[in-house]
DNA sequence: CACCAGGCAAGTA
DNA sequence: TACTTGCATGGT
């Protein structure tokens, strides 16, 4: 038990048995999943759900209710989630994109390949690599890793990764040494988190936590 | 009361 | 490249 491979194999396995399937991405749409992931943006889930009701109740939940309110009606329904202004702007850009590259049709998106993808979303002014990687897995089911604070934390802490560690060798240490399973990155990441929310919250010396018995010690990053 | 949450861009050195 | 700062609400 000491390759990347068999060890995050393992970290996965002690986590879903501790967990169970958490049925990733709370969302009833692949476009509720966009919008979540842009407000969620160091921001907690719960004051996101606020937004998204905000815009349920309005009906404006689609690419083309978010595109025809104005910014200042946009920007008072996703109040409670913080950041607003910032956030209102970026969710503009993003629908922006989506007509201009897809007429708006998320089906339409779906048909580029994942590299494409994610370097066109990377060039819209708000999306970062989590954003990115977030839509792309759980709106569009493409094979990618989504590294996040959470992941970060938790790998951190029980020394697999060292604390400076950039977004894209955390996610090459995932993607190189895991089966580029769509279905995989989506439960391992989402066991992260509520690992995180959870336990690693609570329980800061982190005794009970599920990933037992790991070597301790750096894993070898690049290969 | 302080602290922080499922980041990102822009500015500085 | 490697820090630092602004953005803002709501829960604990």
């Amino acid at each position: 038990m000491k390759s990347p491979k068999a060890l995050l194999k393992k970290i996965y396995n002690d986590l879903y048995q501790a967990f169970g399937p958490r049925n990733w991405w709370p969302a009833e749409s692949a476009f509720e999943v966009m919008i979540g992931a842009i407000l969620t943006q160091n921001t907690s889930w719960n004051n996101v759900e606020k937004a998204i009701r905000n815009l349920k109740k309005k009906g404006v939940l689609s690419p083309e209710g978010i595109r025809n309110l104005s910014k200042l009606k946009l920007a008072y329904l996703i109040k409670p989630a913080g950041y607003y202004r910032v956030k209102t702007g970026r969710l503009k850009a993003f629908v922006n994109f989506l007509f201009e590259e897809y007429k708006g049709n998320i089906n339409r998106m779906k048909l580029e390949s994942v590299e494409t993808l994610r370097e066109k979303l990377l060039k819209i002014h708000g999306i970062g690599p989590e954003t990115a990687d977030s839509i792309l897995l759980y709106a569009l089911e493409k094979p990618i890793f989504v590294v996040d604070a959470y992941t970060r934390r938790i790998l951190s802490r029980h020394k697999l990764i060292s604390a400076k560690a950039s977004y894209n060798e955390i996610q090459g240490l995932f993607m190189n040494n895991l089966p580029k399973d769509e279905k995989l990155f989506n439960e391992y990441h989402a066991l992260f988190v509520h690992l995180g929310k959870t336990l690693c919250k609570k329980i800061p010396k982190c005794d009970i936590c599920p990933i037992k018995g790991i070597e301790k010690g750096k894993v070898k990053i690049n290969n």
